[in-house]
DNA sequence: CGGCTGGTTGATTGGTTTCAACAAGCGTGG
DNA sequence: CCACGCTTGTTGAAACCAATCAACCAGCCG
């Protein structure tokens, strides 16, 4: 399996066969990470930068009466930075989903290789706004889209960010998450959100089952969530424009 | 008034007399937009970045339905790049509420600021985390937060980072959107809005009269909404200490 | 003065939560 | 091997919060 860093950079900015090889090697092989466990490195160096390789994980923040809001998933190939430059305390935590495999970039390796490469410097520049942009869109599913389009909204975003890893095929992809993680995601109870699912699965649009999301027609579920892929900043790629101002 | 961008920045680093006088010449005099018209600037240079110099404004999405929702407000020292590199179409759209004095930096001037002077470089690195930790704040407010606590969130956010550009006395502050602004950023109606802001008022908490807000008991508003201000990065400044755990 | 925007109120509807119970799958230890 | 406990998923009924619809009021401005 080619890297999942290396995949995610080159759907914003093509890369040299330099560029990827030099992302490889300064990444390293990465250390695992159990599942429901907190990826947290207390003594790490402040200015690297952790890589999600393998696995899903969260940014939650847990609340004192037991509630718990996911605001994003991290999926291979996504940087990670809970506390870049350590400002203060940490308003939020990363929780690992599944069991994660974590590279992690020094930050001199990172300014040395972006003052090299101009690629690879628009790529992690590119990266952050849609990553930005991915929060933005959470915060129009959680305030203005009722139940059933927000999760479809959801199964699209990540079916898509997948797919830029090379993670997922046309119409299916993993997804490891219980119902209980899709409701602190969505803001709902997972009593709802099992209501929900059953909804989209009685509407033909899509199967969840045993950790996998098969999308029967991506078509009419990305003009259900109101979800236009463009936000996402990736440079077109064949089988993956499907879903384009559905 | 001295400009809101030098206080603002200041706000996560101290600068030198000779950054605040770079940032005050770079970013020129301004030009105005009119309310409720929209923040666009077709023929700009796509790298340079706009400044709110005073007034409010906001990004919003609308929706084919009617329905708009509004991710972040706009304050004077913020920057706003609804078009960073014009990747592709615009996700969003900025907004002004109030009429605006618009300033911009352009691509090269920044980048020869940041060059030059490392406190500044950081101090627009950190607003770019500040910003991102603001968005991630509301998707947790609109996903986990109740009606009251949300409204008693947003005043706290508003009020610190309008006394960070020293726009905001100790318990009063500006705040001149309507209640359907709002409920547009809450993911309410209006009429829900007014009731829970009856709510507020009822509990002592605030007043929001004529364009403008008194808090009466900031520890207890703070409390309520479950506000730290720490998410904000800003370094802690007298006078604005009040709701930190609280 | 009329017309408009922004704020307020009441009654009804509907989407979600809550509470409670139960079924299915799975790993583990007796 | 099966029993047990635990997690995850499923279902039903009642309570509740917020949306909707529809008026009406106050202030402002041309």
């Amino acid at each position: 399996m080619s890297n999942p860093l290396v995949r995610k950079l080159e759907s914003y900015v093509p890369l040299s066969e330099a560029d990827r090889l030099c992302l490889i090697d300064v990444v390293g092989p990465g250390r695992m990470v159990a599942a429901r466990t907190d990826i947290i490195h207390e003594g790490d160096d402040p200015r690297a930068v952790s890589v999600i390789l393998d696995g899903w994980a969260c940014r939650y923040r847990q609340f004192i009466n037991g509630r718990r809001q996911i605001v994003s998933f991290l999926l291979p190939g996504d940087p990670c930075d809970p506390h870049v430059f350590l400002l203060d305390e940490m308003d939020h935590t990363i929780g690992a989903i599944t069991p994660v495999l974590l590279g992690q970039i020094s930050g001199p390796a990172l300014q040395a290789m972006t003052a090299r490469s101009p690629q690879l410097d628009l790529a992690f520049h590119r990266e952050a706004l849609a990553t930005a942009a991915v929060q933005r869109e959470w915060t129009i599913s959680l305030g203005s889209r009722t139940g059933i389009e927000r999760l479809a909204h959801l199964f699209c975003e990540l079916h898509a960010r997948l797919a830029a890893v090379g993670l997922a095929e046309a119409e299916t992809c993993p997804m490891p998450i219980t119902q209980n993680d899709l409701g602190d995601a969505m803001g709902q109870t997972s009593v709802h959100i099992n209501r929900t699912l059953q909804e989209l699965r009685g509407m033909g649009l899509i199967t969840l089952r045993s950790r996998r999301l098969t999308i029967h027609d991506p078509i009419a579920l990305a003009r259900l969530a109101h979800f236009d892929s463009a936000y996402l900043h990736m440079t077109e790629q064949p089988g993956r424009a499907v879903a384009r101002r559905a």
